[in-house]
DNA sequence: CAACGGACCTGCCTGC
DNA sequence: TGCAGGCAGGTCCGTT
């Protein structure tokens, strides 16, 4: 799925086909995704005007003159910007029609996402209210990275991939991070040094701001609005390189699973 | 509370 | 060739 770059990628790709237009309606092809589509939710939604696109965490949220669509992508949703007579391929669950001929169309294989919806203050709503601050915001660094570990005995990678620490880092950029920050994945949250929760919070908020430039990483699924893949895998240092030479050392890199997920480290780096 | 395993689902790859 | 098993970008929920 898509990490937080993906989603900040998607959410500028679409928010401009968005902004302003008025919802013709919404499709429903599968109302089984990660939790059902609401029954009644297209009739509600039905001539809203969309006044903006935000993302929180990996969220997305359509503010409309209705209420606000609480979106996720799970592991292997997208969201494209298509001609609503665009022909429908597999997996293609749901379409916002607009005004403009266009449509919002959420694929996603594995239905791990959902689209959900609210009248109230979205970031209330309870798969919002206890996310952790967005890394790339200025009340993200390393000191409430550190006072937060007091005393945890999870990994390190476990830590900062926990929703409630820091918002959007999934598995790809949780390796990524702690590569760059020099620090072993399976290290226990509560024995890294102040310093070093500093160099981690700089490595995330970098690892972060590069992938977006690049537009994301695709290993599978993930398209941006407009079908294009992200580039940054290609220059990932450890996810999925389990036994090539790191690029900064030569050691082959080694993976090992956490939390179970696989984690990607290198033991020259890191420690 | 923190930590862990299971659950949700499809597709793709590997190995027998 | 067929099939079982494992694994994949997330994260909620129930149990210890």
């Amino acid at each position: 799925m898509p990490e937080l770059p993906e989603v900040e990628t998607t959410r500028r790709g679409i928010e401009p086909w968005l902004t302003g237009r008025r919802i013709e309606r919404l499709l429903v092809r599968e109302r089984r995704l990660r939790w059902p589509v609401p029954r009644g939710l297209a009739a509600r939604i039905a001539g809203a005007t969309i006044s903006r696109v935000e993302r929180r965490a990996k969220y997305l949220l359509v503010h409309t003159s209705a209420g606000t669509l609480i979106l996720h992508l799970g592991m292997s949703g997208s969201l494209r910007v298509l001609a609503a007579s665009a022909p429908v391929r597999g997996h293609d669950h749901f379409d916002l029609v607009l005004d403009s001929g266009r449509c919002l169309r959420f694929n996603d294989p594995r239905r791990f996402g959902c689209l959900l919806f609210t009248a109230d203050d979205p970031l209330a709503h309870p798969l919002l209210a206890e996310l952790g601050p967005e890394p790339l915001s200025a009340d993200f660094d390393g000191k409430r990275l550190w006072q937060r570990a007091r005393g945890r005995r999870a990994s390190i990678k476990a830590f900062i991939m926990d929703a409630r620490t820091v918002a959007g880092v999934g598995n790809i950029y949780a390796s990524e991070a702690l590569f760059r920050a020099g620090i072993r994945p399976g290290l226990a949250a509560g024995r890294v040094s102040r310093a070093r929760m500093q160099a981690l919070a700089a490595a995330i908020r970098a690892v972060l701001t590069a992938a977006l430039d690049a537009g994301g990483t695709t290993l599978r699924d993930y398209v941006d609005a407009a079908g294009a893949p992200g580039y940054f895998r290609l220059r990932l240092a450890v996810y999925e390189r389990a036994g090539q030479p790191c690029r900064k050392c030569g050691t082959p890199i080694r993976q090992l699973v956490l939390g179970q997920r696989s984690s990607y480290w290198c033991p020259g780096c890191q420690r």
